[in-house]
DNA sequence: AGACGTCACTTGTCCTTACGAGTGATGACT
DNA sequence: AGTCATCACTCGTAAGGACAAGTGACGTCT
């Protein structure tokens, strides 16, 4: 290393110097860095060191590489897509969700049976092991091509009530709280916000470049007597999506 | 590597034996992975190899490490605090903002002046380059030692209109909130929610693990003439928190 | 002109070797 | 008994070499 080292290991260095050269613009976002052995010839170090550093930017996020060309300045320019979580109804009375709702199905949806865990017997307010319809979908926004994965979970206790909902349990949620609406229920949702790292099936379905977390969405939609109907999970790239809410203080 | 080799790299099938091995249950979360030196001879593969394998499952946040004591699965059980967005007010006419509102500052406020950026004018509804009050908090929640950074923006217009805020720009939230309540404001909240990978800053102050991504969370709060009053950005180590909302439909 | 093979460049993988540094237990010395 | 040095174990860092594999351009052959 050519300058002055104060942090600790070399890698960290140089990963330090790089850090510093593109948060001050002097590659610009898209540019690509000095190649491997250029890097090692600046910094008088070997080449597994430079990788090192290299991982250490890929692993914040700052770096893309790509095998064969080199790595590249991420051009971040934020999400691209807000999903909005506000939920309104049209004059019409049909609920309309924001964002999701203008998405396509990428592949045919997969309904299965299955029943409560642990964490979804909590959040439906049942027992463990109980009976559900579970349907999983794999959504594209066609604009921008950002990917996201929706499970839906279902009571048997609710498809009894709605018997249109055991007929379609693959149907879109708005169609879903339609139904449920149709029945006499009033319908409210609690959903939680999670963030983690994708798993090795999550990162290649929804397609997600590197150190891109994921933003895990439970919702449980509630009826009229507070009882959980449904548990919908939405899993999507957060580099690419925000999500957002609209909040009123109570009065 | 004794096993059929399927997918392609070495350390990748490395590191997916023994990711099935601690999704299967065989280690159990907490316990101590195999030494660096144990796996060499397991898989008949070299320490980097070895290393490799283990960054991997590092990265996908698993396992943990500790220099001199060894690889750990990772103790998930879930986030440890429930902030809920949801805004309440308590009969006496004050605001409670669950969760957050019990949280202790860890260090001394500090206020400062700065000026809209491109990002912030957007969210705020003014120009570029027009003046600020900011303040930076540190909290601590005192029961799981979870940790956030707290930033408020604070227009120069909203202190003019709102004098005892000019003097207190690092008072609580719900203290903010009462004040703007105080003149005839109406308020209303817009959140926008996003995660990334933490920089090196927010990885030591907020003391974060490995692969944990940090929720980002931008609200802005509106008076009665939907005007943008403050903008406040709070982040957190997506690992030990997860964000509730209650959301009812538009009547 | 077009198709295709070659070549130079990039990053990816894997090995060997060596030493530094944190941790905890063991055991000797005071 | 208590204190502290030592040691064996862990992971961390760094260097060197070698070859595989993806990419794009250049040049040749048809």
């Amino acid at each position: 290393m050519s300058e002055i080292q104060r942090p600790g290991a070399l890698y960290q260095q140089v990963a330090a110097a790089i850090r510093e050269a593109i948060l001050a613009g002097e590659y610009e976002p898209g540019a690509p860095l000095p190649s491997e052995a250029q890097l090692m010839e600046r910094y008088k170090v070997s080449r597994p060191t430079v990788r090192n550093a290299v991982a250490a930017l890929r692993a914040e996020g700052l770096v893309d590489v790509h095998h064969g060309k080199g790595s590249f300045v991420r051009s971040e320019k934020g999400p691209a897509v807000a999903i909005s979580r506000h939920i309104g109804r049209t004059p019409a009375g049909h609920f309309r969700l924001y964002g999701v709702a203008t998405w396509q199905q990428a592949e045919e949806p997969h309904t299965y049976r299955t029943h409560t865990t642990e964490a979804t017997a909590h959040l439906l307010g049942l027992q463990t092991e109980e009976a559900l319809f579970g349907c999983d979908q794999l959504l594209v926004d066609p604009d921008t091509g950002a990917r996201a994965m929706l499970r839906t979970l279902i009571p048997f206790a609710t498809t009894e009530a709605v018997s249109d909902l055991g007929k379609r349990p693959d149907a879109a949620p708005a169609a879903i709280y339609a139904m449920l609406t149709a029945v006499g229920h009033e319908l409210w949702w609690s959903e939680s916000v999670r963030a983690r790292m994708p798993l090795p099936d999550e990162r290649t379905t929804l397609r997600l470049p590197d150190a891109t977390p994921v933003l895990h969405v439970s919702r449980v939609t509630c009826g009229t007597d507070d009882q959980a109907l449904i548990l919908e999970e939405l899993r999507i790239g957060a580099a690419r999506a925000e999500l957002t809410y609209r909040i009123d203080a109570d009065k």
